[in-house]
DNA sequence: CCACGGATCAGCT
DNA sequence: GCTGATCCGTGGA
């Protein structure tokens, strides 16, 4: 299992976004490890993307984003669900990369079909915000050792971002076509 | 200070 | 398909 360092990371969203597929979350919460492999994931390209939340500027909620790639992103929505992104570059960008949906490999307790519900079962919440993820530490995403099944990547527009005006339909969701563990709709 | 709304989800109709 | 839950970051006064 390698750990994604962080020239992975050092990339346009865009990138990252449909790479980032098939590798594991792994999450290690008192000696036990958690992991999910990344089914779905969406990309938010920076201050230009309506969609973005660095498009509202620098603030204490994104500012990790304004800073350089490799680390967690997580906010809290609608009050009582977290959401995961990974930020993405180049440099300091103000991208990221957003989590959202996981098929489990082990030790997962819950639904991780959605970017709520697989904060919900990996622990993950605001303690989190700005952890390295290229560490090998308490939240870590690696490749997979086995390269398991080929698979084919779909893409789609954003869930959610109707706010974004032209943003909307841009094509910056990408899953894994036909996993059963995709968020819904 | 106060008002607003969101990168969601579950439950009901 | 529609709505309520629930709260903090953000922006305006």
């Amino acid at each position: 299992m390698e750990i994604l360092p962080r020239s992975f990371y050092d990339r346009n969203a865009k990138e990252v976004a449909p790479e980032i597929l098939g590798m594991h979350l792994v999450r290690t919460i008192a000696g036990e490890t958690h992991v999910g492999r990344i089914v779905e994931v969406e990309a938010y390209l920076g201050p230009h993307d309506l969609a973005a939340h660095t498009s509202k500027g620098r603030t204490k909620r994104t500012s990790v984003m304004f800073g350089p790639p490799g680390y967690a992103y997580v906010y809290l929505i609608y009050g009582m669900y977290h959401c995961l992104n990974a930020v993405t570059g180049p440099g300091d960008h103000a991208s990221a990369v957003l989590i959202r949906a996981l098929e489990p490999i082990s030790g997962i307790v819950g639904a991780t079909n959605g970017p709520g519900r697989l904060c919900r079962a990996m622990d993950i919440d605001l303690t989190l915000y700005g952890y390295d993820l290229t560490l090998g530490g308490d939240l870590t995403i690696a490749r997979p050792s086995e390269p398991g099944e080929p698979f084919t990547i779909a893409v789609g527009p954003r869930i959610g971002v109707d706010y974004a005006k032209e943003w909307v339909l841009e094509p910056l969701r990408f899953s894994i076509a036909g996993n059963p563990f995709l968020s819904r709709r």
